[in-house]
DNA sequence: CAGGCACATCTTGCATACAAGATATGGAAA
DNA sequence: TTTCCATATCTTGTATGCAAGATGTGCCTG
């Protein structure tokens, strides 16, 4: 591959956008204003089912297969691959094939440390400067999220969690923090369906909530810290019970061999 | 585009991979071991150019232009340019063109926020558990950095700043936080050649490791947490008069008009 | 029966052609 | 002169074909 010859600078181009393209990319990958490409679909479907755990950790994934599936060519099958590889959702092996990562249980104690700190920061700013507008917004996310657990509504509770969390980090200025905790907790995400239904869990964090809210409200900034430490401390310690009933979706170590032969158990897809 | 038709498990793949890939994404896009592929060296040789500012902030980039100056095709720099625009570091605009993001101003202030929250976390934790050979290699990665800081050698010292930095958040067994602070950092990254050569800087910034590495090599996690809070603090102060000295690389906000008629000034490349 | 080697067949990486939209340009019309 | 519009030409998005490497299979040889 030849080197670029001269310095890149500016031959005239003709067809040059005037608008600043739309403030998507944060930090990093995080949310980017969906194009509504082919490509983003496939990624966001893909991204949906491995999350989710449809597709399961270590089957495998054939851009080809992929292809006729979706009914698109490979080209943006391969864009899509392309983005998970990067998030650690699938392992391309280059002339050879691509698999659904196994989850890196390693990993999963130190995002939850990581998005511990991160959040925190968030809480602690938040308790400083949030404006009287954005802790009644906040406010309404909890009672939402209390509806939705009354209501049994996973989903929706979910998605009322998340976007108190976001508010947080909105709240204290530094909306980047919430880009970067979505890239951190995406190993974690995966094991989420498989906590158990524990009763009550859903009212349990929506009060958990309500505490972190209440002391920020205060403008108690390190009890809302304490609040939010004990609140994201909640799935830590039922890791080790989550693995010991699902031992197969789990990796120690990535860049080991995977036992194929009968003297190993099967821990390949098919 | 159809939707898959079925759940995606398992018909027989023929050629499936039995050695698990490199330990290469962790938390995220961060190392990945390079691939050697002609997409992964424009990627490499482009991220370079747009950090060293190199390539002008708001410049232009075509794909076919690209691919002729690197004497490959377009979908290997189609690739290169997917991954810079989920790193912040250009900007795709669907069917109209490419270009390079001009430094988001008000992301730098944050990002330092943000890193300096990931580093003392790793600094804390390697406090109580490095072990004396991590010790003993982050003296010598000090020494280093010293040397290269009395030769003048600006390269080898950044080399050695971050390698530094690196090898704390490995003996705080998170690794994973250094590939965080690498993304995080991205745009501050490109501000870093604009600081003035202040004399004395780079042996200053040694003395700032050493007494980092003094207070955990004793073990006193807080007083290590100090000092690498007090050395983070140094270019957050000099970010105003950097940017009044270089007005055209900024932006403040994005998704904003750019000015491109004879009223505005002409910030576009040419 | 065991080991090794050639080959068929899959995989991803890259090149190229086409499609569809966005922008700049130039001329026509007021 | 100013405004508007058709169009040429650029842009990125997608489809498709080829190339090169990796893996599984089965025959061949010992």
């Amino acid at each position: 591959m030849a080197q670029p010859s001269r310095k890149i600078a500016a031959k005239r181009q003709p067809n040059r956008p005037r608008i600043a393209p739309p403030a998507n990319a944060r930090h990093g990958r995080a949310i980017r204003a969906p194009r509504a490409t082919s490509a983003v679909l496939v990624y966001e479907s893909l991204h949906n089912e491995i999350i989710a755990l449809r597709i399961e950790p270590g089957a495998g994934l054939s851009e080809n297969d992929l292809a006729n599936r979706y009914g698109v060519s490979r080209t943006p099958v391969r864009e899509a691959l392309l983005r998970l590889a990067d998030e650690g959702l699938v392992e391309i092996v280059p002339k050879s094939g691509t698999t659904v990562s196994r989850i890196p249980y390693a990993q999963l104690n130190e995002a939850i440390v990581i998005r511990k700190a991160l959040e925190e920061l968030a809480v602690r700013e938040a308790s400083r400067r949030a404006t009287k507008s954005q802790i009644t917004g906040l406010w309404s996310l909890v009672e939402r999220q209390r509806e939705a657990a009354k209501a049994d509504d996973r989903s929706g509770f979910h998605a009322a969690d998340e976007a108190f969390h976001a508010a947080i980090a909105e709240a204290a200025g530094y909306p980047g923090i919430w880009h970067l905790v979505n890239q951190v907790k995406v190993q974690v995400d995966r094991i989420r369906h498989l906590t158990l239904p524990e009763g009550g869990r859903m009212l349990r964090v929506t009060k958990e909530h309500a505490a972190v809210l209440t002391a920020l409200e205060k403008r108690d900034g390190e009890r809302a810290v304490a609040a939010m430490r004990s609140h994201l401390d909640g799935l830590e310690n039922s890791l080790p019970e989550i693995r010991r009933r699902n031992p197969d979706l789990f990796v120690d170590q990535v860049g080991v061999f995977v036992l194929p032969g009968p003297a190993g158990r099967k821990t390949r897809s098919q």
